[in-house]
DNA sequence: AGCCGATTTGGTAGCGCTACCATTTCTTTA
DNA sequence: TAAAGAAATGGTAGCGCTACCAAATCGGCT
């Protein structure tokens, strides 16, 4: 089983061995076509039960391993799924990218990913790269690409599965929930337990957090509670640090906030911590919620209420509608909202006084 | 710009198209040999400037892609760098994997990476695909392999760097840190800080968790202080909940716990929980130590001492590596020890009782 | 001027696989 | 029983690139 460094004498010909079994080696052992090999590969059904033991034996033998570039080339299709994300750091994207992973199931896809940190030419540049293999699907993150993205994903030739967000024009599939409706689910849930001076604070401010800002505006608004100064955003990356900061800054400004609705998990972390360090009681005088729901908020004391997002679901439906689309069957919904859960703690149990 | 369905009718020989311009048809623009489009590509200071602004141009004009595929097969070496994890949910291999992108830099290659759900034999079968792609560079986590990966990975024909630990037997390149010093280090501490009955909590126990426990074993015996009892592991996956739960445990079964030792700093967020929850206090009754050091360790209130692991730059160096190790740069350095450093921070503030 | 070596460029033959057809073998039906 | 159709198998010619060698070009030196 061990792969030998030259190739044995009765093949000199060959000037560049890999030193590895090819089709043709695995074809010669069984006595068949290395066509016939290729098929039983691909598809046993299409070989006769006999030969398709006789080439299982053969591949054993020779611990065979099918070479994809070889078969990209010959095929002008790679078994690769090009997937396409923002941030690495951001724990979300973890989640889509187990799901992802898991939705793959015994598929002999590879997945090729890459990080466009949140730049619009970054994913246009990476684009190009993994079109150049012929992916086999293409699975990119929002709703906000580039024109030149764009364009490049409708020529793409294959399907492209955009994630997180859903909207009305989609490429060709989307996949995802409303930004802009959690933002305001959360809203109105702390405006429904009385409080009055809600804050927003958001750090990154990508497309996703700034329609999750448009949802708490609009439920402001719609409550006659709105006030610019009530609203502190960075364009920094997103962490509990940050959290407190912002939350500090925020409560200097406006000393009679009553509630805090977080751009996600991480700043809402550090707002109870501040409020811990400073003797602010949570939910007594500030009720806080996250978003994005992750395990921790269940945890924390007291519990952060927090919007639930399907992270998981997201990345692995994604994948399953790929392989879907990839073997040709007809797509029934283009887009899928897969929606979000208010997931209520102690953080916003309803103020007393 | 826009790519081309059919081919035109000047070249009806070739039955498949991919629809994308070749190397040949840039040389024939250029009026050139295909073989110099090649190398002016790979390597631009081998061809004479003149001929290297005139295929560039060519390039532009036909927005011409290598296809890294054909080149794969034809140099039997894809720009592929293979990397396996043991997963994806815990985010100390997101800032690794953050690492090992950003040390790619300018270069071409492409990660390539598999999930090994802490399991030898899934690792031994993904290093078996990974392998198929003649990769050019491969890194794995642990230095645990199986015996088979071990085999796989000394015979694989291309750089390797075993990440996360050192020891004393890499296949051929190595950096990380020592756990065991992590955990006698953190414990120590402990010790130093007047604490007597400190508990050990841990979960997934993966080799490397084995180590911290064994780190804090030492310490402990060192000091007198070793008992079995305080000692709480489960294979679970870690979390903050669990973390609640483990602490819990501990201490109905040893009431008189003044300090604790987290395998993780998931776990330490939820020791710190189940403290304010139930008014433990923090440090005053019992001290808390993680490890890693994440960002939220710092914001924490109290903020919570960790052991800072290099996460980032283990990704970061380790492609640093196997990038010069491709390029044929005499190895200087084996094993690369990155060390660790102790945070002290507010939970293991001594106790003044 | 003539020779030698270095440098730049090109031709050819694959890398290992699959698409496309041709061929053979096995069923089915009038 | 023969013809026609279906199923299983094989041969051949690339997919787009690069390794290997050969050829051409260019100085630098005696």
């Amino acid at each position: 089983m061990t792969f030998e460094t030259e190739r044995p004498a009765t093949k000199p010909k060959s000037r560049r061995a890999s030193g590895r079994p090819t089709l043709s080696d695995v074809a010669n052992l069984a006595g068949v076509g290395s066509i016939t090999v290729s098929r039983a590969l691909r598809d046993p059904s299409r070989v006769s039960a006999e030969l398709r033991e006789r080439i299982d034996a053969a591949v054993k033998q020779l611990g065979y391993v099918l070479n994809p570039n070889a078969r990209a080339l010959a095929s002008v299709r790679s078994d690769v799924i090009g997937v396409l994300i923002p941030s690495m750091t951001n724990n979300v994207f973890a989640d889509v990218l187990r799901g992802i992973h898991d939705g793959l199931g015994a598929s002999t896809m590879q997945i090729q990913f890459g990080n466009t940190h949140y730049s619009a030419d970054e994913e246009e540049r990476l684009l190009r790269v993994f079109l150049g293999q012929h992916p086999s699907a293409l699975i990119v993150s929002g709703i906000d690409q580039s024109p030149g993205a764009r364009e490049l994903l409708e020529n793409a030739g294959c399907p492209v599965v955009q994630i997180m967000e859903v909207g009305d024009d989609p490429v060709d599939m989307m996949i995802g929930f409303s930004h802009r409706d959690g933002g305001n689910a959360v809203t109105r849930h702390l405006i429904g337990t009385g409080r009055r001076r809600i804050a927003f604070i958001g750090a990154r401010m990508d497309p996703r957090s700034r329609r999750r800002l448009a949802g708490y505006s609009e439920a402001m608004r719609e409550a006659g509670l709105f006030d610019d100064c009530l609203v502190t955003t960075t364009p920094q990356p997103s962490s509990a640090t940050l959290g407190s900061e912002l939350f500090t800054q925020a409560l200097s400004r406006v000393p009679d906030i009553d509630g805090v609705v977080c751009n996600n998990d991480d700043l809402a972390l550090g707002v109870l911590f501040a409020c811990h360090r400073h003797g602010v009681e949570v939910p007594g005088r500030v009720g806080i919620a996250g978003f994005n729901d992750h395990e921790m908020m269940a945890a924390a004391f007291p519990s952060i209420t927090s919007i639930r997002t399907p992270r998981y679901e997201i990345g692995r439906r994604a994948v399953v509608m790929a392989l879907a689309a990839i073997a040709g069957a007809p797509v029934s919904e283009r887009v899928l909202d897969l929606g979000f859960e208010l997931k209520i703690r102690e953080s916003t149990a309803p103020s007393v006084e």
